[in-house]
DNA sequence: ATTGTAGTTTATAATGATTCTAAAAAAGTG
DNA sequence: CACTTTTTTAGAATCATTATAAACTACAAT
C-alpha cells in the first residue's frame, strides 16, 4: 500500500481507517473540495464499512495539520476542505454554491505591500464569487 | 435620529433595539469587523439594558440583506460581520483572531484570468493569513 | 511470541453557534 | 382608539463540531 509509507513518515501510524480514507482522498489525479459529511457518506458508499464520524473528523485534522489538506475560507454552515494543498484560489457559484479551481495561472501575482509588525503571511487566499 | 429615515426606506420599521444597534454599529468612521457574540456584549456595555440574542441575529441578518452589512468569508466557528461594504480585503491574525482591514490600496490589482460561461464576477476576496 | 504502552477508534455526550417557535409587545394605519 | 402587520423575546430545537472515556490496535522491547 502505497500510503502506509507517507502516513509512516508524518508520525501516523497507519491504520485500516486512515487507509482508506488516503484511497479516497488522494488515489486521483483531479484535487477535490468535500466537507466532512460528504466524505462519510463517500466512505460508506465506497466499502461496504462504516467509519465513526469521530474517526473521520480525527482523520481530516490530523491530515490537515500534517499538510495534506486546506480548509477553504467560505461563509458556509459546513467546514470546506481540498485535496489540492498548493497555493491557488476558488470561484464559488452563489447559485449552484459549488466552489471552482482557480490556478495561480488565472490569478495574477498578488502583492500584499502593508506590513504588520511581528507577523509574516502564512497564506494568501482569494475567494471570487460569480453570480448570472 | 439619522437613521430613522434610512431604515424606513429600507422597509424596517425604525424600532429601540434597531436604532441602538445602527447607533453602534454605523455611528463612526471607523469600519469594524465583529461577531454576533462581539455585539451583543457591546450592546449591554454601551447602554446598560441587553437586547435578545434573537434580535441582534434578526437585526444583522436584516441588515445584511439590506446591503449595510457583509459576511467575511473566514474559517472560524462564529461568523464575522463588516461595515464596510465596498469591496476590500482582510489580513486575519490566526493568534488573535483578529481581522485588519487591507485597503485596495494595500493589495496589487487582481486580475481574474479565467472565465466561467453564463456567470460573471460578483467581488473578489482576499483573504491573507497571518502567524508569528 | 508476549507484554507493555502509547496511539487510535468508537459511540455517545457535551458544546456552541445559529435558527425556530409562538406568544407578547410595538409600530403603523385609518 | 381599533385593527393589522411587524418585531421582539425567551426558550427550545437544530446542526456541526469537539470532548470523553472505554475498548482496541500498532508497534517496540523484552
Amino acid at each position: 500500500m502505497k500510503y502506509i509509507e507517507k502516513l509512516r513518515n508524518s508520525g501516523l501510524r497507519p491504520t485500516k481507517q486512515r487507509l482508506q480514507i488516503c484511497e479516497i482522498l488522494f488515489n486521483t489525479d483531479k484535487t477535490f473540495h468535500f466537507t466532512i459529511n460528504e466524505l462519510e457518506q463517500k466512505i460508506k458508499k465506497q466499502a461496504n464499512n462504516k467509519i465513526s464520524l469521530a474517526t473521520v473528523y480525527n482523520t481530516v485534522h490530523a491530515f490537515e495539520k500534517k499538510g495534506y489538506l486546506k480548509q477553504i475560507p467560505i461563509n458556509s454552515s459546513e467546514t470546506y476542505f481540498d485535496t489540492n494543498v498548493t497555493d491557488h484560489h476558488h470561484f464559488y457559484d452563489l447559485k449552484e454554491e459549488k466552489l471552482i479551481d482557480l490556478d495561480n495561472s488565472d490569478v495574477g501575482p498578488i502583492n500584499i505591500l502593508k506590513k504588520i509588525n511581528g507577523k509574516k503571511i502564512k497564506s494568501v487566499e482569494v475567494l471570487v464569487k460569480l453570480e448570472d
